[in-house]
DNA sequence: TATTGTTATACTCTATAACTATA
DNA sequence: TATAGTTATAGAGTATAACAATA
């Protein structure tokens, strides 16, 4: 059983084949399947994010949460707004010029739900692959993520 | 030598381990890098990657680009317009409603050019994995990949 | 009827610039 | 002077709808 050739796709393509390619497919796989996830709360991926970096830091500044998660602040502001408005954080000065946000009752009833889908989504793709290969995916990914460290703002 | 806790994030965060953020983070590095490399030719990577399909598949028709690609038909419309009139491709009728794509001499060169640059910018994060890590990034990559498939247009 | 290419359009994500207020 | 938050805005990337022409 070899075969396997254009299968699906009429064309050749040594695209595909590439790191980078195939970095961004399957990263836009699991994007798409945790949004789908998320879809249900009506809430997306970066905004599950923001609770439960908030949940786990309360009293954190909004712009902690930005480098954390690599957002602009001009960003945050609406992401940060909206999740206020609908009652799931809240803001409250601390500096001056600083906000302190803390999850709501709601919004950490919200983020333990976010977590339990993330954990599900995520144990759905382990479950493909062996001990040994995630730990190896797991130490690539971090040693290509690490190329990229800078950015001041 | 352990420490590496919060050295340059001042906040707990769960969310980095994840596979699905570490994938997104990852793939954002490489095209990052990619996109740099080829500012200087003044093309985006998926430019870059369709002077190479259609440079493999000299001929083929702007659907089936798309197609390959991920790429909406409403989409690859003025991908291909801004190439052709860029004098890298160009578009002949071959079935009254459909175009066949060839690269000019231009277009050739451009894209010996970028498969060069795609060759290196692989080449130099593949340097920091060994083998066993690169094969096990691969096959993983590949298997969370296929999850999604489908996707009619 | 299904496919190809095109245009218009809209929504998300991301980026910069400018502004106010504060440390 | 540097930082925090906000607003406005612009650019990609991606999505749908509608259309004309063709198979």
């Amino acid at each position: 059983m070899d075969a396997s050739l254009s299968l699906d796709s009429p064309l050749s393509d040594t695209v595909a084949p590439r790191l980078g390619y195939m970095l961004r497919r399957a990263s836009a796989v699991m994007m798409a399947g945790l949004g789908a996830a998320l879809a249900d709360m009506a809430l997306r991926p970066v905004e599950g994010t923001i609770l439960i970096l908030v949940g786990e830091n309360p009293g954190c500044i909004q712009s902690d949460i930005g480098r954390t998660l690599g957002i602009k602040r001009a960003n945050m502001a609406p992401l940060v707004a909206g999740l206020a408005a609908r009652g799931l954080l809240s803001k409250t000065p601390v500096d001056g010029r600083s906000l302190a946000l803390t999850l709501t009752s709601e919004g950490d009833a919200a983020r333990r739900q976010v977590e339990s889908i993330m954990d599900a989504h995520e144990a759905r793709f382990e479950a493909l692959l062996n001990e040994t290969d995630m730990a190896a995916l797991r130490d690539a990914l971090r040693i290509i993520a690490q190329q990229g460290e800078s950015a001041p703002d």
